[in-house]
DNA sequence: AAGCCGGGGCG
DNA sequence: CGCCCAGGCTT
């Protein structure tokens, strides 16, 4: 047993390596849980979470079986909460079409909901020990500056995957994909990468040109536009909130927030929820999406116990969780609650 | 093909 | 605190 093996040992979900050579492969289940937890997410965020989740549902007809709602309050916290739908969606065709065992192919994989070509590949490498070229951003890296290549992302992913397909063993190939990966993670990082102590430093191209940081290059980001937007944050006597579902599909979809104009890249349209004495604290939320940057403006004020909006739902004082929030929402909470009258607690 | 979806780590 | 990270689904 190796250094590597100890390493693994950190992984609830990896059979390391000496166990590998010796035929022992993980549980699939296990595989998929894990790498779906991986997707966009570090080691470090999804270790506790891995642990939790196996032990209430130790299987995938455990976790077919449970309540969508324990689920996903079970996820709370990870992030990108499409994939804990998906998790669950996946695990029920599982057990409910495959007797809860998982394709043992990257085809079959592929099918399954919330699984792409990158978790098809690394379950099928990692739990199955088939030759599946996994292509992450890690092997990405790796392959960028073992080869030198200096295509920009996105357009060099072909010749990666090539180069990367060339190094895939037909023996053991899971063992491979594995430490290819962690060997990004860990020495070969986005950063200062440790090529002194890089077990491929000698067929390593970049580090011979002395370019490794610099690679993978890419594409220049486009200019994000700045948008404009009014959000109205009203408060009741008794304290309640005016907030509103936001519709299902689009940005921040189905979530709560407050109401407000829309966002453009000129100036906004007034459109108060309700007719009230609006004030302009001079409050502006500054937040940025993928593909622009938000200035929020705030309009506060209070109304009567009779109100009635014109759109959105008072939400009661004692149930109105700011955590609720997406980001950008919580953010004009708590910018807004230092400028409004103090109110007292319903009785 | 491009937009959307969170949270963590680093400089 | 701002910037970078980067897989899958949807339209």
């Amino acid at each position: 047993m190796g250094w590597y093996d100890t390493h693994a040992r950190d992984l609830p979900w990896r059979v390391g390596p000496t166990a590998r050579k010796n035929g022992a492969l993980p549980d699939p289940y296990g595989v998929w849980l894990s790498e779906v937890m991986l997707q966009q997410t570090t080691v470090a965020a999804v270790r506790d979470y891995f642990l939790r989740f196996t032990t209430l549902w130790p299987t995938v007809g455990d976790l077919a079986a449970a309540e969508d709602a324990a689920v996903m309050g079970e996820w709370a916290g990870l992030g990108y909460y499409a994939r804990a739908r998906n998790l669950l969606k996946c695990a029920r065709v599982v057990a409910g079409e495959f007797g809860g065992r998982f394709p043992d192919t990257e085809d079959g994989l592929r099918d399954l909901p919330g699984i792409g070509p990158y978790t098809a590949a690394a379950i099928a490498s990692i739990a199955f020990d088939r030759p599946a070229v996994v292509m992450d951003g890690n092997v990405e890296r790796v392959m960028a500056r073992l080869f030198a290549v200096q295509t920009p992302l996105p357009a060099a992913k072909p010749e990666l995957k090539t180069l990367a397909a060339r190094l895939t063993p037909a023996d053991r190939p899971g063992c491979h994909a594995q430490a290819v990966m962690d060997l990004g993670a860990t020495i070969c990082t986005p950063r200062n990468p440790a090529c002194g102590i890089c077990p491929v430093m000698t067929a390593c191209a970049a580090r011979k040109a002395g370019i490794a940081a610099d690679l993978p290059t890419k594409a220049p980001k486009k200019a994000k536009p700045t948008r404009h937007g009014i959000a109205y944050l009203v408060q009741r006597v008794d304290g309640a909130w005016l907030l509103e579902t936001r519709p299902d599909k689009g940005l921040l979809g189905g979530m709560l927030g407050w109401p407000g104009s829309d966002w453009t890249e000129g100036a906004p349209t007034d459109a108060p929820p309700v007719a009230a004495d609006w004030r302009d604290p001079g409050l502006e939320v500054r937040h940025t999406f993928t593909h622009f940057h938000l200035s929020l403006s705030l309009r506060l004020a209070c109304v009567g116990l009779d109100t009635v909006p014109q759109r959105g739902e008072f939400h009661d004082l004692a149930t109105f969780r700011p955590a609720n929030l997406p980001t950008v929402m919580r953010k004009a909470f708590d910018l807004a609650k230092g400028a409004m009258p103090a109110t007292s607690a319903p009785h």
